[in-house]
RNA sequence: GUGGCUAUGGUGAAGCGGUUAACACAUACGACUGUGACUCGUACAUGCGAGGGUUCAAAUCCCUCUAGCCACCCCA
């Protein structure tokens, strides 16, 4: 038995790795026209950042992580997700001492031990960015909009933004006990899970997929009513600011988060065409994260989107560059002028083809047009002697003669000058 | 961790116990005397996810395992 990759880790073919460079690419210059520059950190982390950032009782630390223990007998664990190590190094570093406001990104692999399925993996990628130092809710709509920004980008109208507010350790314990209260009325009508929820993260309940819980929880109250006048406030803002920038949202007082460290603003954006998976990209601020890793007391806000679920948005499009020219040779001769020929249209920014086997014409020009080559050329001894050749458009046919210099056929093929 | 579905060549697939595993696409080469696309010809699974078993005979029946997909849980 040949060996194959191990389950929930896959490759990226050629085919396909022309829409991921698309993705980064499109990443890369939306955020960093918004200032934010890439920090690239560890795959792998002590074990206990996860444990006290995401949260000890959440699912994803409670049995989703990949954890060992190394040869030096420490506790390591592959990232789950992405923040927390990046707010790691931001501590150790102590970015905050050069400029008290950093704006960072980051994209790589995720490791999560979970069944898979479609748009989720074991091992999955992740483009994420973050703003710390900035409690107004400027730093939340700026977040948004690049956000929006960058599906726009991207070409997707798709995923749709939600957002919500969870409240701040003051007021979040209010709204668990009015919820609390709310749901011991309809117990029976709540699902197993719901009822295991309920005592575990009540607000769990809420985005419940069992009809009879949505039924159930259809006039539950809302986080909205029971945040404290500073994080109301905070919210307001953030609606107006993203009023200001037309940035298009909608209101889910219903929507929670996975990890712990979350406060105040959350969102995600959302769309119907991967099954289960209704998150394309999520986030929200975390203004106790940085102080409970050990470091000042800073806030942050950020998201993560995932890659793979953003690649299935965009389709079967194909990303591919085309060859410019194909040369075909007539023989063993010519395929030295035609090697020095490729080799100079090369170095020029031309992309060339060549018959690496000395095949007949005929398989050549076959070749040629299964490649998609804008132009093909035939050198044989009458080229070779006149410095002149046919120079064919495929898509018509149409034969044009050009002398054969790196210049001209850079002109004919249509390469504007560098 | 729990459920359901599926496993035949590079791909999509026929085949439902019996001679050389259909067909299509893709691929390779060739025919139209130095030029692709259309047309035509030729080649291309000693093997039907793996391992056992039943049978004179198994891709087709039985058992075990493995993988993939989809859903739940959870999440990006």
């Amino acid at each position: 038995m040949a060996i194959t990759a191990v389950k929930g880790f896959n490759d990226i073919l050629p085919d396909e790795s022309g829409r991921w460079q698309y993705i980064e690419q499109t990443a890369r210059r939306v955020f960093e026209l918004n200032g934010f520059g890439e920090i690239r950190v560890p795959v792998m982390e002590k074990t206990e950042l996860f444990c006290r950032s995401i949260g000890d009782a959440t699912d994803i630390v409670e049995k989703e992580m990949y954890t060992f223990t190394d040869k030096g007998e420490n506790s390591v664990t592959l990232r789950p997700e992405g923040t927390a190590g990046v707010m790691r190094a931001f501590i150790e570093h102590k970015l905050y001492a050069q400029d008290p406001i950093a704006k960072l990104y980051y994209l790589g692999p995720m490791f999560r031990y979970e069944r898979p399925q479609k748009g989720r993996y074991r091992q999955f990628h992740q483009i994420g960015a973050e703003i710390t130092g900035v409690n107004e809710p400027l730093a939340d709509a700026q977040v948004l909009n690049m956000l929006t920004t960058f599906f726009r980008e991207i070409g997707l109208t798709e995923p749709t933004l939600q957002i919500n507010s969870l409240g701040c350790p003051e007021c979040r314990p209010g709204y668990r006990a009015a919820l609390r209260s709310f749901l011991e009325e309809r117990m029976e009508h709540l699902c197993e899970d719901c009822k295991r929820r309920f005592v575990t993260n009540p607000l769990r309940t809420l985005d419940c997929k069992v009809p009879g819980c949505i039924e159930a929880t259809s006039g539950a109250p809302s986080v909205l009513e029971h945040l404290c006048s500073a994080c109301d406030d905070h919210f307001s803002s953030v609606r107006r600011y993203l009023d200001l920038s037309s940035t298009p949202y909608s209101i889910n007082f219903r929507m929670v988060r996975g990890l712990d460290y979350y406060t105040r603003t959350t969102f995600e954006m959302v769309t119907g065409l991967l099954g289960s998976q209704s998150a394309v990209a999520a986030g929200g601020r975390y203004d106790g994260l940085i102080s409970q890793l050990g470091g000042p007391s800073i806030p942050g806000i950020g998201f993560a989107m995932g890659l793979e679920r953003v690649a299935l948005l965009l389709g079967s499009q194909k990303f591919v560059s085309l060859p410019d020219l194909f040369i075909a040779t007539m023989g063993g001769a010519e395929r030295d002028v035609a090697f020095r020929l490729m080799d100079g249209l090369l170095k020029s920014g031309v992309r060339v083809e060549l018959d690496y086997e000395g095949k007949s014409l005929k398989s050549q020009m076959r070749r040629a047009d299964k490649l998609k080559a804008r132009y093909s050329v035939v050198i044989g001894g009458n080229e070779v002697t006149s410095g002149r050749a046919s120079f064919k458009r495929m898509a018509d046919g149409i034969q044009t003669d050009s002398a054969l210099t790196v210049a001209d056929i850079r002109s004919l093929v249509g390469k504007s000058d560098l």
